[in-house]
DNA sequence: GCTCGCCGGGCTAGTAACTA
DNA sequence: TAGTTACTAGCCCGGCGAGC
């Protein structure tokens, strides 16, 4: 938001009561009245799905990730401008949380040494999100491999490729050698179209509409950014309110969120078992399929995928 | 009542992390 | 290409006290 005295009392006070004894009212109604005004509140809010993301990702904050021998807990906000939700809790971004350093050693199992954490990932899922709605075949096998050769290059500059593709333009080239980048490049134009048409998209699953009017300056890319984020948002919501009621009967826990990973607090006894329900949820038939790892803390993850072949 | 200068809050822009 | 949060640097400007 622009006004900075919300986000600095937030950060330097978040536990002070009785803010009204510091900031005048009038900040308040200053701040609360340009959001107002900058924002579109007359359209009923009328997607009842909405009802089990809040449920969905407060069960997953109430979990607790255990750090230094004691819980802490995260906060999700699931109404941001993507429809991503963010996370953080405490002067922690969660999903920020940097992978080389060390800032992730100190998360451990609750369950000691009957414990691990473990990770579920999803394998180039924006790609494999867009694929199936454009009802395009991807190899179940590493999809980055897949483009790799067909754009003769190695596997970390084809990663690095398809991004590019994907977020900032398909070029005319690459649209008519790959047929998959040729099918996102008119579904691109297509989107774009109807958004300058109608003012507004429909994100894919809840049909939850995007409108102009609420959206600083919009372009092609960007709008498809905006889709294939509330897409993966969707489509993993779905996937939870299936899972969770699967797993409550057990020990473990889902403790983390992060887009297109989940980390569970493994407690062993729940066996091999539970941990192939989670894979086989989270894959819809092998559709999506995830890489899985664990580790004594969630900075030595250690990769298990193998361990599921049949 | 006017001017000047200090102080500190408001605000913007930017960086660094991470995600796809 | 897009997003979020945490944090910093530095400029701008208004409040206020001192001095005349």
């Amino acid at each position: 938001e622009n006004n900075n005295y919300v986000s600095f009392w937030d950060y330097k006070f978040n536990s002070q009561k009785n803010l009204n004894d510091y900031i005048p009212l009038l900040k308040h109604y200053e701040y609360i009245k340009e959001y107002m005004d900058k924002n579109n509140f007359n359209e009923k809010f009328e997607n009842s799905k909405y009802d089990y993301v809040t449920k969905i990702l407060y069960s997953i904050e109430k979990n607790g990730l255990l750090k230094n021998n004691k819980l802490v807990y995260t906060q999700y906000n699931n109404f941001t401008s993507t429809g991503r939700p963010s996370n953080r809790f405490g002067g922690i971004n969660f999903a920020a949380l940097n992978k080389t350093d060390g800032s992730r050693k100190p998360y451990v199992s609750r369950f000691g040494d009957k414990g691990k954490l473990v990770e579920f990932d999803y394998d180039a899922y924006h790609l494999r999100l867009i694929a199936d709605v454009l009802d395009y075949d991807l190899p179940t096998t590493s999809v980055h491999e897949h483009f790799a050769e067909q754009y003769g290059v190695t596997y970390s500059e084809s990663k690095m490729l398809s991004f590019k593709y994907l977020y900032g333009g398909v070029p005319y080239d690459i649209g008519k050698s790959i047929e998959f980048f040729g099918k996102v490049k008119e579904f691109v134009k297509k989107l774009w179209k109807f958004y300058r048409t109608n003012k507004y998209i429909e994100s894919y699953i809840y049909r939850k509409k995007i409108y102009s009017n609420n959206m600083n300056e919009m372009n092609r890319d960007k709008l498809f950014n905006y889709f294939i984020q509330n897409l993966e948002t969707e489509r993993n919501m779905e996937v939870l309110n299936n899972l969770l009621p699967r797993i409550e009967k057990y020990e473990s826990k889902l403790i983390l969120y992060s887009y297109d990973s989940f980390l569970f607090d493994f407690n062993i006894g729940d066996d091999l078992e539970y941990l192939q329900t989670i894979k086989s949820i989270l894959e819809q038939n092998g559709k999506f399929p995830v890489k899985v790892s664990w580790g004594n803390n969630y900075h030595e993850m250690q990769d298990i995928t193998e361990k599921f072949a049949v």
